[in-house]
DNA sequence: CGATCGTACAACCATATGGTTGTAGATCAG
DNA sequence: CTGATCTACAACCATATGGTTGTACGATCG
């Protein structure tokens, strides 16, 4: 239950951001489905859906298993629950970057209010 | 408060698929900063920078605000959070999924053990 | 005013991306 | 075995992406 590498952040959002991958994501959600199945639903080549399901297998969001000549498809729900959490560390920053904010201008408001406006970090 | 239509998905997804940008984001969460403040903690030129939070903003994830000759950047954490329940979504389905297809392999246990084990639906 | 700072934007370049077609290897049906 | 089906993979192409440099413009400082 290693944390996401940065490198591997990239290539889960980067997968994510293309709606036929994020269709295969849904589709093979649960139960997996044969590539040419799921080709069957887009409006492009066969070779163009191995492609997207090859970026979604990069990204460890499917993993694919072989049955007779088909290949299952089938999405990990694991990799998209931890970068769930990716973004639930931005908005929890937000919130206490928001907070020590207020604590500042409280603290201002009591002593001085000269407006130091600034706030560099080298 | 609406749903986020496809292609806003497409572009948010694909800002949060660079290291930099993500950076950004944390980095301009709660308080805003400028754009050559954030310039400096990248290896990279301004006008890279400039195009970075360029995307971001295109996606809807940080506003500019003007302050003087600066433009403030600051991260809009509502679409983050909307994002985050795209990916509920599919977690979702990947649980009622599951949950169908145990349904499916207790009613033909207790009736015949045939394996139908085709799932298409044109 | 002139100089400088922060920004905007255009032009350019190398590489990545998303699509195509074509070829070849496995596996199954007859 | 033969043929059909499913997959893998290479080669190719147009466009998008991420970076650069250079120029221009508004706001601030002296």
């Amino acid at each position: 239950m290693d944390r996401l590498s940065e490198a591997e952040i990239d290539r889960i959002f980067h997968a994510l951001a293309d709606r036929t991958r994020r269709d295969i994501l849904a589709v093979t959600a649960g139960d997996g489905r044969s590539i040419s199945a799921l080709a069957e639903r887009y409006p492009m080549s066969f070779a163009a859906v191995q492609k997207h399901v090859a970026v979604l297998e990069e990204a460890g969001l499917v993993t694919k298993e072989r049955r007779g000549r088909e290949r299952l498809v089938r999405t990990e729900v694991d990799p998209i629950r931890r970068v769930s959490e990716v973004l639930d560390g931005i908005e929890d920053l937000w919130r206490s970057r928001l907070e020590r904010i207020d604590d500042l201008l409280k603290s201002e408001r009591t002593t001085d209010a000269r407006t130091p406006n600034r706030g560099d970090r080298p």
